[in-house]
DNA sequence: AGAGGTACCTGGCAGC
DNA sequence: TGCTGCCAGGTACCTC
């Protein structure tokens, strides 16, 4: 389920409850994950206190006094503050435990979602190392796309969602960007203009807003056994509307795969 | 180096 | 009511 704007929603509902907190114990229920947690994870964890989370791309970042946990929410991963020892469910694999009233419970039914403790910084890491900047960041502009894409063949679709150019863009959101801008999602992205790969980014960076905001309002059910997390309030324009009107002109919306990764867009308004 | 395919895993749904 | 096959919002890793 998540994409960035979840990410960034987790952050944002889970920071409050966390920050300044001591990790008491690490409940591990199911270590098979995207790859199995270490049998001592929970030693070098324990006693550690959380001064700050953050995100990079999708990956959550917990600030700890000698080290840093990376966290990723892979397809179907989600957390929850729990404060009434409510029972963990089937897929609830991991529980960070801060006190009697007080744990973060990971839960991932597909287990594509990743743990990993580090003491060098994050940054460093291999999983994080050739990441592109932030959407949302200065960095990323009309001009540093256009740039990269030079003498690119790939699908346009595809450079956006590669994590080595711009990091954040999912299947859902790359669609919808793509959509806004008016461009083919199998246009080589070598071909695009300047001019188009800002109207670009000014899509994605308008999509990821607009879902962030949208996000926020559900911040509550992050605290809770009946959290819902993973619904978010979400206006898409084409994402899985084949064969319904477009918006814009009327026409049907109509799917492709691209990547392997189902594509939605209006063939009259994207060129 | 770039581009594409495969693999990881469970659950939900359509179709028979 | 099964059963089968397909699909799902991510990404590391492999091959060509």
């Amino acid at each position: 389920m998540p994409e960035l704007p979840e990410v960034e929603t987790t952050l944002r509902g889970i920071h409050p409850h966390l920050a300044g907190r001591r990790i008491q114990a690490l409940v591990v229920r199911n270590r098979d994950l995207r790859w199995p947690l270490p049998k001592g994870i929970g030693s070098s964890l324990r006693g550690q206190t959380v001064n700050n989370i953050t995100r990079r791309a999708k990956y959550l970042l917990f600030e700890l006094d000698r080290g840093w946990l990376i966290l990723h929410l892979g397809m179907s991963g989600s957390l929850r503050i729990i404060q009434n020892g409510a029972s963990p469910e089937k897929h609830d694999h991991v529980d960070i435990v801060f006190g009697p009233d007080r744990l973060l419970r990971f839960r991932d039914p597909r287990r594509f979602g990743a743990l990993i403790y580090t003491t060098r910084p994050p940054a460093e890491h291999k999983l994080l190392r050739e990441m592109g900047p932030e959407p949302l960041g200065d960095e990323c502009d009309g001009e540093y796309l256009f740039s990269r894409s030079r003498n690119r063949k790939q699908a346009v679709k595809s450079f956006i969602m590669d994590q080595r150019i711009v990091v954040g863009v999912g299947n859902i959101y790359a669609s919808e960007a793509l959509y806004r801008s008016g461009i083919h999602p199998q246009r080589a992205a070598g071909k695009i203009s300047l001019p188009r790969y800002e109207a670009l980014v000014a899509a994605i960076r308008q999509v990821l807003r607009a879902s962030i905001a949208a996000g926020g309002t559900t911040l509550r059910d992050f605290v809770g056994e009946s959290g819902q997390t993973g619904y978010y309030i979400r206006k898409l324009q084409v994402y899985g509307r084949e064969g319904d009107a477009c918006l814009k002109c009327g026409g049907a919306i109509r799917q492709l795969r691209i990547g392997q990764r189902a594509s939605y867009y209006c063939p009259r308004c994207q060129r």
